[in-house]
RNA sequence: GUGGGCGUAGCUCAGUUGGUUAGAGUCCCAGAUUGUGAUUCUGGUUGUCGUGGGUUCGAGUCCCAUCGUCCACCCCA
């Protein structure tokens, strides 16, 4: 076992049993996002290296410490996407998607961060995202939380609840974090050692910190709601109107500070209390400053992205996994006869039963051995070819899942029998 | 990067104060039933006890190291 390679520390295999419900909140999230008018956009794993130091932060730790990179033949440094933004806003621009126009797109995909894995966060993940380029109001906003909701409503899921803050303009944030900065310095033998750390890569995490002790210090903080612009006020006051008109539950929680640097104005999290310690389904956040940052023309822009198995974590502890397709039809065959005339029957009931599950058994083996693998299979008919039905030219019936006489039908009207007997 | 729990058959697990050849269930294979699964009965296959070292007459069991895994911190979807 241990010559054994192994699969890479937090990179997971989606396994047979697990592939059937992945595919369905896939299904569902295309679904949802076409039914909005958003247009899915593909993008690669891997993007220059300055890519994301330029959008996500340079002391963030994503890009200090998290991101799979490389340098590739050509000397070039590359690094496997922490995340969907940054790539999407570079393809945006590169391709003049976001020039003077409105812009609604989605992305679903594998993403990578070289953290320690731990429930719910793995070293290569996958995300569904929305952006959306080119409006600046508040209803766009609603129009994305409102599409999550749909998207929670349309598969079950009922323990996320959303939280709404709103960061301001970036300038706003500044001035603010400036205050931050003075009253936690005029307390800093209050601060734990993880604070003190925040207090010059990201201070406004520390009104996040989970540390008991530091509460009291904390709620006696400068509140950023209290030093927001009047735009950025305007903004999130017509936001939550626009939430209660479309009937979506929210909480304004005034410490919820997104990671990511190039958040301004609007921020929300989805997020759960069935998960442990990642309870945070989906995350998004306005981002009006970053297309410009990445030399684009200026213009607005939102998004957020669900972790998908953190999504599926949670469906399946409310519902557990949804039951497989098995096969229709599960054909035993025996003797070199039969083989040959199963394969032309397989092939012809393939043609006229479009949609139809059919297994031929293939390995030989008894007819004994080869009804086990039918059951096994989960069809809910076997078919029989041997000798004898070749003799008489018909195909023995047998239901497997149901007290029902085992039948024999005529090759030349099968089709059309198991067309009433199973489809 | 830091801390704690756990590593025994393909899977789920038991294994006594250290004591002979390491067990159960399940799965798989064969037979009971010469062309009939699932149920029942009988028989059979399956192990570097994560890895390396140490203590001991003797280690799955104790000690050290290491790797893996899970959970938590940090951070984030």
């Amino acid at each position: 076992m241990s010559q054994q390679i192994q699969a890479v520390r937090g990179m997971k295999d989606i396994l047979p049993q697990e592939t059937p419900l992945w595919q369905r909140v896939e299904q569902t999230l295309r679904d949802t996002f076409s039914a909005y008018g958003y247009s899915e956009i593909r993008l690669p794993l891997a993007e220059k290296t300055e890519l994301f130091q330029r959008s996500i932060g340079e002391v963030t730790d994503i890009v200090e410490k998290e991101m799979y990179t490389f340098e590739d033949l050509n000397h070039e440094r590359l690094s496997l996407r922490p995340e969907g933004t940054a790539g999407c806003v570079r393809a945006g621009i590169e391709h003049g998607l976001l020039h003077n126009q409105i812009q609604r797109l989605w992305y679903m995909g594998a993403m990578f961060r070289h953290e320690r894995p731990q429930k719910g966060r793995y070293r290569q993940f996958h995300q569904a995202g929305i952006e959306a380029f080119g409006m600046e109001g508040p209803d766009i906003d609603g129009e994305l939380i409102a599409m999550t909701a749909r998207i929670w409503k349309s598969l079950g899921v009922t323990s996320l609840v959303l939280q709404i803050n709103s960061l301001g303009t970036l300038a706003a944030r500044q001035i603010y974090r400036g205050h931050l900065v003075e009253y936690f310095n005029g307390h800093r033998e209050a601060l734990d050692e993880d604070s003190q750390r925040r207090l010059t890569t990201n201070p406004l995490r520390i009104l996040d910190s989970k540390n008991p002790d530091m509460r009291e210090l904390i709620l006696a903080a400068p509140q950023l709601s209290e030093h927001l612009d009047a735009e950025s006020l305007a903004h999130f006051e017509r936001l939550k109107t626009l939430l209660d008109s479309a009937g979506v539950l929210y909480t304004v929680n005034p410490r919820l500070v997104r990671g990511l640097d190039y958040y301004s104005k609007t921020v929300f999290e989805w997020v759960t209390d069935q998960l442990g310690a990642q309870g945070t389904v989906c995350a998004g956040g306005r981002y009006d400053g970053l297309i410009e940052q990445l030399g684009g023309k200026a213009a607005p822009a939102i998004g957020f992205a669900i972790g998908l198995e953190r999504l599926l974590s949670l469906i399946e502890s409310q519902a557990g996994l949804p039951a497989p397709q098995p096969p229709h039809l599960y054909l035993l065959v025996a003797g070199e006869h039969a083989e040959r005339a199963g394969v032309k029957l397989v092939e012809s009931l393939r043609d006229a039963l479009p949609g139809l599950r059919l297994v031929m058994n293939c390995g030989g083996g008894s007819f004994k051995s080869q009804f086990k693998r039918a059951d096994k299979s989960g069809a809910r008919v076997a078919l029989l070819l041997g000798d004898e039905e070749l003799a008489k030219n018909i195909v023995g019936v047998k239901f497997l899942r149901e007290e029902r006489a085992q039948q024999e039908i005529s090759m030349d009207n099968l089709a059309a029998s198991l067309r009433e007997l199973i489809l």
